[in-house]
DNA sequence: CGTCTATTTGAATGTACTCAAAAGCGGTGG
DNA sequence: CCACCGCTTTTGAGTACATTCAAATAGACG
């Protein structure tokens, strides 16, 4: 995908005037991460919100076991970066990591303000996004409280078949909130055809 | 809580003029509803969103094993509602459900636009309030993924003091994602003093 | 009081985890 | 191009966390 695949992307939201599309020009740059490269370390204040171009990059966090659990995956299409550091200047709990080579498009804090004055559209365009953003959350502690491991696997696979294939299991593993000895046994028992969804 | 209470809660995220404040009343209906009554119902569309005066509130829905789960709670000085349905009209995936008698203030769909459009400060005060509710909903995963139930039900208490008292422990329950009956066996616990955290 | 529902407790079971070891797989250097 | 190294995945055995079912107790409300 390339800037104007963000485009199109975007205006399946809020469309855009040529003249619009400019000024967000002005005011993003594209960037490039390499494979297992990290986008933003823990600690860190993410200064960014980025629009994956290509690739796949992961969120994570370490509990206080040192136990690595992944809040998100995002492909191309979606924005990253962490909502919290980035409204709020805080240190990151969590990193984000390149799952492969990734190109993207990324905005400055201080010009997402300007972005708003700007072309007000935008301020509608991320409103938009946080509710589904909120949404698809909300899905995903339902899911935790209603599923069992099996189930939300399964689940998984079907709601986001491509990541299945781009990403570690013990990456899938962490996300669902089970060990990747676990998530191992589970896929045995779906080959041999006794899965439970 | 009265409206000037609703208000100053507003006024912690956007200041209004006493002329707006007006416009707001205009927009706005208050409601009583009682303990035990459903606001909303499964299957019906959410055509409002609630701030709550007085009372406390609860949304749930059952899984397909017609097991209960609580989503939310919500109390004086918070929004409720289904948000999903208020914004795609779609038929509520969840009831709410009063939890004593509660004084509400509500605002129509169609008038919301009309506030929006009239105030548009309140775009930002919506958005914020989403921000708010995302941040929140993603500690949620997160809990969920890091803690065992002993310690979700610690961190419950010690976040929500207030609502651990004003509701039935199932509930609670059913909002960590446990049974009651675990639950029970997690108080006996932390009473004999051996709890966990 | 008596009835209804919520909570507690016990015993048995299932789901998911730990630890340890073996097998698979990918990249790198000889 | 193969061999080795490091990391991921698989598998086994034992264990812990959490559930189910059933029964007893406690609380709330008319």
């Amino acid at each position: 995908m390339d800037l104007s695949g963000a485009f199109s992307s975007i205006e399946r939201v809020v469309k855009l005037s040529n003249k619009e599309k400019e000024i967000f020009k002005t005011l993003t740059e594209t960037d490039f991460i390499r494979n297992n490269d990290l986008l933003l370390r823990e600690g860190q204040v993410c200064k960014f919100e980025y629009f994956i171009l290509r690739g796949c990059l992961r969120s994570f966090y370490f509990d206080r076991n040192l136990v690595e659990h992944t809040t998100m995956f995002a492909v191309e299409g979606w924005w990253t970066g962490n909502l919290k550091s980035f409204l709020k200047s805080t240190p990151s709990e969590f990193a984000i990591q390149a799952q492969e080579d990734s190109s993207l498009l990324k905005i400055h804090r201080d010009k997402i303000e300007v972005l708003y004055s700007q072309i007000p559209k935008f301020e509608r365009y991320f409103r938009i996004l946080l509710q589904n953003r909120l949404l698809v959350t909300q899905d995903r502690v339902s899911n935790h409280l209603s599923s069992p491991a099996a189930e939300r696997y399964s689940q998984f696979i079907a709601k986001y078949p491509e990541i299945e294939q781009r990403v570690a299991q013990k990456h899938i593993a962490s996300y669902l909130g089970i060990t990747p000895t676990y998530l191992s046994r589970l896929r045995r028992r779906r080959m041999k055809g006794d899965f439970l969804l």
